[in-house]
RNA sequence: GUGGGUGUAGCUCAGUUGGUUAGAGUACCGGAUUGUGGUUCCGGGUGUCGUGGGUUCGAGUCCCAUCUCCCACCCCA
């Protein structure tokens, strides 16, 4: 028989065990943290009739989604986690409460080049707030808040949350009379990787007076740019509406425990996707901006317009957990203090018989200690080399000696020092060891 | 989607102007040690040199094709 050579597609992130834990690890804090500022948790499929992901139609999600035929069905994997919702709701606006709060953590998939950092497929752990007709500002600034939250329990300090107003640039560009704002925008966007001049030059191309160019790019790069942009206001309504949302917006971040330094306003982040109307966040770690953002999102003033007459603004935010744990995994910034073992205690019969040791296994696993038992008929030797390969912290030896006496040997594999209790201590001794029964994740030590 | 690289042991890699049996470290397996692991010592190569053709007396090495992965662009989490 022709052996077929094993192989996990390019741009699809396979985690060995250990390393699972720690990804779970990521995930519970995660869905904790969403949870703790009242999100409801929601799942939609993977797979979705491809009319219904391409409603809006176009642009690089038609080139980048997988899209297959199931017999006569035209069918599309989610390229995002946003589309999906926008269905939910309209399909579900009877039976919501609003505003509708909820997060969703799920695989989301790309067709494109894979590269380091950057999956086919990966998740996503999305919040959104969908409001009925209307939505108020502060919802914008609650967003990078719970981001905020989020990366401090996982023990992350370098990152910042730019954050700026599509208002406020369609504002300036109307002020200016900028020929062509969709364009214009894209060519603000590449300002920090490409530099001033390549971006004036493209300015120039879009049909902007050189002049206008860099009084255009003054402003954006303004070390104080809603200063410079205030004096400007008054002479357009549109501009005013903008900036006094921003304001808004930035006025509440303080308040909701966001330190300065985790965040600032950036008018040069425009976020590709076309459905954002007004804030917009964009989220670099700032030691490896050259993998992208892992986390952003914006506000949206009419979420699931192509599929319901409703209104139904909202704001949302978006991790891309696979990164975000490709480059702390990569940087060695989980913490080794987690445990992967994948279990507390590993009973290790001396002799070929289980019976006693199934026994105290039972004993431990009632107490709360993730107990497994090593049965296969092995040297000793390979019995203790299983455990050291796990990281497993303690073996519970029994033997016939121990059986008669009704003890067992607690043996701490760090130390190497063993002690005779009976399997009830050993639970207790084990528990305490560990501080907490659950070990739950500490989100200090991720 | 466009352009540029890469491919030798499970992993990281060495391999001379083409030359005889393809190596190192690590990992892995066995033993020293039949009730106690990590360290140490001894032994073991586990490989269709990505794949398919070609040149040659002879190809890991040169040529062509193909696949793969990586990098840049595009775009994004």
């Amino acid at each position: 028989m022709e052996r077929i050579t094993p192989r996990t597609l390019s741009g699809f992130m396979e985690l060995l065990p250990a390393s699972q834990a720690q990804m779970d690890a990521v995930m519970d804090v995660l869905r904790r943290t969403y949870a703790l500022y009242g999100f409801s948790s929601i799942d939609t499929p993977a797979v979705e009739a491809a009319e219904v992901l391409l409603a809006k139609g176009g642009g690089e999600t038609e080139k980048q989604i997988y899209r297959f035929a199931r017999g006569d069905s035209d069918l599309a994997l989610r390229f995002d986690l946003t589309v999906p919702l926008a269905k939910y709701v309209a399909m579900n606006y009877g039976r919501l409460t609003f505003p509708f709060r909820r997060y969703q953590i799920g695989k989301v998939y790309r067709g494109e080049r894979a590269q380091r950092g950057r999956f086919r497929e990966f998740y996503q752990a999305d919040i959104d707030v969908i409001g009925d007709g209307k939505l108020d500002i502060a919802n914008d600034a609650e967003m990078p808040a719970v981001i905020c939250e989020v990366f401090r329990r996982l023990g992350l300090e370098r990152f910042c949350i730019r954050i700026n107003s599509r208002k406020v640039l369609n504002g300036l560009f109307e002020y200016l009379g900028v020929p062509d704002p969709v364009n214009v925008m894209g060519a603000v966007d590449k300002l920090e990787k490409i530099g001033r001049d390549k971006v004036a030059a493209l300015l120039t191309d879009l049909g902007m007076a050189p002049g206008q160019a860099a009084e255009l790019l003054d402003i954006l790069s303004a070390p104080d740019p809603m200063g410079a942009l205030e004096p400007l206001a008054g002479k357009c309504p549109a501009l005013a509406e903008g900036l006094a949302e921003l304001k808004a917006v930035t006025d509440l971040l303080p308040g909701l425990g966001v330190p300065d330094d985790k965040w600032r306003v950036d008018l040069t982040i425009a976020r590709g996707l076309d459905y954002y109307t007004g804030t917009v966040y964009e989220t670099q770690l700032l030691d490896y901006p050259e993998v992208g953002s892992v986390c952003s999102g914006g506000r949206y003033d009419d979420l699931a317009g192509y599929y319901t007459d409703k209104k139904l603004p909202g704001v949302g935010l978006s991790i891309g957990v696979t990164r975000l744990f490709y480059i702390l995994q990569e940087q060695g910034l989980l913490n080794e203090a987690l445990s992967t073992a994948p279990c507390d205690a590993l009973v290790i019969p001396l002799g070929d018989d289980p019976a006693y040791a199934v026994r105290c296994a039972a004993v431990l696993r009632a107490a709360g200690v993730r107990t497994q038992v090593y049965t296969e008929k092995r040297k000793v030797k390979a019995k203790f080399a299983y455990a050291d390969k796990l990281a497993i912290p303690y073996a519970v030896v029994v033997g016939s000696d121990e059986e008669a006496a009704g003890t067992v040997g607690l043996k701490d594999l760090r130390s190497g020092s063993q002690t005779a209790v009976t399997a009830d201590a050993a639970a207790a001794l084990i528990l305490d060891s560990l501080k907490d029964p659950a070990r739950p994740v500490k989100e200090k030590e991720i």
